[in-house]
DNA sequence: CCCATATGAGACATATCTGTCTCATGAGCA
DNA sequence: TGCTCATGAGACAGATATGTCTCATATGGG
């Protein structure tokens, strides 16, 4: 039946997460260029941009939650999780800036989606609050932001050569939980 | 001579980075339809894409480069400093973000002002660090890189009306000088 | 009033991107 | 060997963005 082959559409969904991290603006031709693939064959496994777009929000909010589930796994507290979570997130942070900056407000299914994991972010910042992780006077949304801009800046540092993933979680990890935790101790 | 009245270029430069910090991707035509003005006024004043790219360059970097000296100039001490240019920075940060996103590498002469302006950076990190300010062990690289990237999360804030520029300014240096506040006291 | 000039509207050609189609090739399999 | 199917290469048309040009208008100064 519809038996392609799998590397091929894989090679091209990593080439778009690679050209689109880089240039928002890339053309399909880029992508199948980077993917080493032709164009037509690209058109063939993803009809047009949009659904192109679409099958790479899914990715990438499958692979978050993925990666989030089993970082959580074995922590004990919030605060354990939101720290493994991190470190699981950053080597995947070119999927997460994906979600955050590309248009997706388009497609119901996929801002929904979205949403609730952002909805499910803001619930364990509020938990994480309880177990006096975060100051409670610090508006939660403000967390989610740093907590989401802190991951981007890992990812930058890695991307420019100066750290390891995992030092460069360790640094967000540190700037977020002393910057954020609550003062009367 | 060139007598050209400056509120229509304002207009067009200040639709742009509007727009662009919207949409990466927007063609000119948006650009002359959110500045209020035809598509052809555009082009008298700017040639093309690429020019308008560098004149929002150097505007940005004229902006923000001055905000800062303004902001500095009663700071007695780096750590102060870097507390007023946060806030001054804060309301700017669309023009943080389009020199940080915009791809400026092309133009030398631009690329080598942000890089300039980056080095400062850098410099005043590593003052601020002698000072106890910031922790000595953190990497300058990473704390230029969560210093810019909070900004974008407090302007983030600000745009979903969540926050206003000096309580998101507020968040953000406190997020960045006590999670990287020198732990040894 | 008269003229210079900035502007808006729109026509126009060009370039790029996009999506479809056709055809030849090559790898895997019976 | 012969068949099937994914693929690459390239032609093609349509859409959009871009840059230039022309013409009519209006505003402001002399």
């Amino acid at each position: 039946m519809s038996k392609i082959r799998p590397t091929t559409q894989d090679a091209i969904v990593e080439a778009a997460f690679e050209v689109f991290s880089e240039n928002q603006g890339a053309s399909l031709g880029d992508v199948a260029l980077r993917a080493g693939v032709g164009r037509a064959t690209l058109h063939r496994h993803f009809p047009g941009r949009p659904e192109l777009m679409r099958a790479l929000a899914k990715i990438a909010l499958a692979e978050l939650e993925e990666a989030v589930e089993q970082a959580t796994a074995s922590a004990t507290s919030y605060e354990e999780g939101f720290r493994l979570s991190l470190f699981a997130i950053v080597p995947l942070a070119n999927r997460q800036w994906f979600l955050a900056n590309e248009g997706l407000e388009a497609d119901p299914e996929i801002a929904a989606a979205y949403d609730a994991s952002l909805d499910e972010l803001r619930r364990d910042v509020t938990e994480a609050k309880k177990e006096g992780a975060f100051d409670p006077n610090v508006p939660t949304e403000w967390v989610v932001e740093a907590y989401e801009n802190l991951i981007y800046a890992a990812w930058s540092l890695v991307r420019s050569g100066e750290a390891t993933p995992k030092q460069a979680a360790e640094l967000a990890w540190r700037t977020l939980s002393q910057g954020l935790k609550g003062r009367a101790e």
